[in-house]
DNA sequence: CGGTACGATTGGTCCGACCACTTCTACGCC
DNA sequence: GGCGTAGAAGTGGTCGGACCAATCGTACCG
């Protein structure tokens, strides 16, 4: 797509005579060129200086592409040696996702949840039915440092750590990615402080061990149910903070 | 040591003095005033001159930050007439998701369509509970769309229109964002060319309909099979299709 | 009173210079 | 000869200022 001068594409859904900024035809025209092929993952793209020349734009123009190709986590800029085509791994292009969790708040924190509740038992039935022992042991493991005295902050990290070993359990990269998105740190110690405060944390702690129990036994029913559990455990908490005001 | 001058900040749990680059430092500021609702969703924020000068950052870099912010759908920016903070809802945050379908290739689309398994059908069955009369109408006129003689864009667009009316049912805006980003117009066109290529497109159509019947009856248990079977249709064919090396 | 033209404000683009980091090379020391 | 180091070249990062283009408010004119 580097010639912009179309003619009536056949059945085409695109608007006509696109008249873009400048930046956003640089960010165009350095996507097409990966969609195209011409640029691979791992690949090193032209200089900025090269990529401004050969568009007819400015520098600072082809930087504020990269930036923004960078912000999505397609590209990689590495001071002093170039610019560099990610490897293009949903982890990679999804990491921006995070900001929706660290931001939101109020009616989409329940949103997030509930988008949760339909991912995390699928993927823990999932993973029931892969998991290897060495995956349960390290399982294991995270699931002992869940509120054994650590400090606050640990326990977050471990609760967080315990259930995107779960999601990793499944193999699949994409969901990964996507759960990170709805699971940022902030998001759970949100969460975590508030059920800290409000007493029965041991049921969280309960709720994590059915998990790894049936994870343990491959028992992908048990293991959805107990993910489902857990999960509109939290919802419901949450849902009746944000009643009582507590935006 | 070019430049010691920074004493040790009180309070702060954060990680110790980051030596952040300019750009990014500017990024965080402005996260950081929405974070602190110094900046709410709506507002305007003051002009990249200003900016810059509060900050002691040249314009360009400033610049930078505020295009990289842009891309992830946290602000917006008008010419001539100045930048905004966004509403913050899941569908401008995860806008840039659809890079994700877009760009991805191989295996990363069957994991793509493994996740929607997961949210279709429980979006499906959460929209069949909630569903009324004039949704239900909107979704059969959009039904009528799918493989009417259309040319093969006008199908596209019409299945996507599809799916995404039925998350829109749900009502949970985090759900339809989501969903959007997992599939993407070239993403579907891929598949809907494919499959006319290779024939049974009579199939899906008739996966549509019994979703739209389960809709229609109210029955959640009913849409989420009909759901389950429409995109394991679809992944299989996707499957075989990879694996016989049209990567 | 309404509409239009103007001008101030503000984002968009461009240019050219210099800084900071990386990489490669060639030199010098052991 | 081998190895480490200093230097040069290349590249992204930052800067400042200039000008263009779209917007919006205002004051003037019909």
């Amino acid at each position: 797509m580097t010639t912009p001068d179309h003619a009536a594409e056949p059945g085409a859904d695109a608007a006509p005579a696109e008249r873009l900024p400048v930046t956003q035809r640089a960010i165009e025209h350095i996507k097409g060129m990966i969609a195209a092929g011409l640029l691979r993952p791992g690949d090193r793209l032209p200089t900025e200086r090269d990529l401004s020349a050969e568009l007819g734009v400015s520098r600072s123009s082809m930087r504020e592409a990269i930036r923004a190709l960078t912000t999505l986590g397609v590209l990689e800029a590495r001071h002093g040696a170039g610019v560099y085509v990610t490897r293009l791994r949903p982890g990679d292009l999804l990491e921006t996702f995070s900001v929706l969790a660290e931001i939101s708040q109020g009616e989409t924190l329940v949103e997030v949840l509930q988008v949760r509740r339909m991912l995390e038992p699928a993927a823990t039935a999932l993973a029931a039915a892969r998991a290897d022992d060495a995956q349960l042991r390290r399982l294991a493991a995270v699931l002992d440092r869940i509120g054994t005295g650590g400090s606050e902050g640990e326990t977050v990290a471990a609760d967080l750590c315990f259930h995107q070993a779960i999601v990793e359990i499944t193999g699949n990269a994409t969901l990964v990615a996507v759960n990170d998105g709805l699971s940022s740190r902030t998001f759970n110690a949100r969460v975590w402080h508030g059920h800290r405060e409000a007493g029965p944390s041991a049921r969280l702690r309960e709720d994590h061990e059915r998990i790894y129990q049936a994870l343990s036994d491959r028992d992908p029913d048990a293991a959805r149910a107990a993910a489902t559990m857990h999960v509109l455990e939290v919802e419901r908490w949450l849902r009746g903070r944000l009643a009582s005001g507590e935006g």
